[in-house]
DNA sequence: GAGTGGTCTAGACCACTGC
DNA sequence: CAGTGGTCTAGACCACTCG
């Protein structure tokens, strides 16, 4: 009977957490290649395999991507096909129009109660608000507000976002270097008030979807915290349950 | 420049491949411990590690599940942690309370335009509609409509459901075997029609989740569809997004 | 202790990319 | 062609479960 050691850790995920560590710390860099498997085996001391395993966990958790021939690169919001990765919102119909975002007010503000809470800051930290629009051809269907911590993103102003072309996230990913790896989101179905029916072009009172969304970067720090207005009238919300 | 072809597939997955027959055939059944690792190797003809990146991915699926030291088995809805795994209705505070189902009608009828283009039948051809409330804590929450092939579910009565202990999937994975594999929610806010109001005990006009389901079986073969409305004033609807 | 899955290694070869 | 990731093998040893 043996004390069974409680903190048994495999080889490889010693080595995963070494490489975890030269993402955060921006020893590489999002969209670039990492050193391939062989040199990183060598690099630790270990065999190709047990670099493979490694890589193989953190491409399962999006934190790298793998390309056959090229090399492994560190996953990017700038790459095309991460952009409104987290936007699971669709046409009613089968078109693939892509939404674009509109913003609307970017201001300064202190956190409350609430924001300090979720976005784990002390209450009165200074934060960023964002508004923002988002249209799919053209037309309104969701309504954002975004809370992200001040100490990270200093200088955010409405202009900057204007003219950024693309997703949020490549845009602090690229200007704040701050990388977006999961979140969690809860959602609600709740009564358009004025402000908002108008800017969806829906009448006072019509169900929403109210789509509270917290993002973790790195050591599952939260580093955003947003509340959606989403019109159900010509789109959908769709999850894939496996 | 070779043609490339295009249908190169790698040892391991046509292992995969055949023991996804041996599921689907039910030579192994849910619960129930598939041959071993060394067992596989030597059935097929192929090493270890071949069979064993089979059986990761499969795992990876939620089809087979993993037991260190015991086996690898075939999941299974009757298995308490798989008990309602595709329900992501959470209640408002910390409590783990779990839901209780409550079947309220069930009769046969014959599919209709929606029905049978989404089931993947023929209009007309009969089919199984069950409705049934959840409640949490005594209280309603949930009402679903659910629409079932007729001729997977004959003998499916009000009487079964109710004398059933546990997860509707349970039940069918028990009684009709029938494994479900993986869901599509499309997800919506409508309005609390007079009927559903009085079940979920809120107003009428209310704003409700839409929560649609498409269920899979086993070679992507739609076998349930249901429509649920969700009362999100004490509970929220959780999406992790990774 | 026997049997199972889990880890780690070393080496060979295949498929893909880009120069 | 060289360099990368992807597959496959064979064998050794570790961690866990159960009788």
């Amino acid at each position: 009977m043996t004390p069974a050691s409680p903190t048994f850790s495999p080889l490889y995920r010693q080595i995963k957490s070494l490489m975890l560590h030269a993402l955060e710390s921006g020893e590489w860099h999002p969209g670039n290649a990492i050193p391939s498997e062989q040199e990183l085996a060598g690099r630790f001391g270990v065999s190709q395999g047990t670099v493979r395993k490694a890589i193989d966990e953190m491409a399962a958790e999006n934190l790298l991507v793998r390309k056959q021939g090229k090399g492994t690169f560190v996953a990017s919001h700038n790459d095309p096909r991460a952009l409104f990765r987290f936007l699971r919102l669709v046409p009613e119909g089968e078109g693939l129009s892509h939404p674009v975002s509109v913003p609307l007010e970017c201001w300064r503000a202190k956190a409350g109660q609430e924001a300090s809470r979720v976005l784990a800051i002390d209450a009165g930290d200074p934060i960023n608000i964002v508004r923002r629009l988002l249209k799919f051809s053209a037309k309104p269907v969701v309504v954002d507000e975004i809370y992200l911590p001040g100490e990270i993103f200093q200088g955010l102003t409405l202009e900057m976002l204007q003219d950024w072309q693309g997703s949020l996230y490549s845009l602090f990913e690229s200007r704040f270097g701050l990388r977006m790896i999961r979140a969690e989101e809860r959602i609600r179905a709740v009564e358009a008030d004025r402000a908002t029916a108008d800017i969806l072009n829906v009448k006072e009172g019509v169900p929403l979807l109210s789509v509270e969304r917290v993002t973790y970067t790195y050591g599952d720090r939260p580093v955003e915290w947003r509340r959606g207005l989403y019109s159900t009238a010509e789109h959908y919300y769709l999850n894939e349950l496996n």
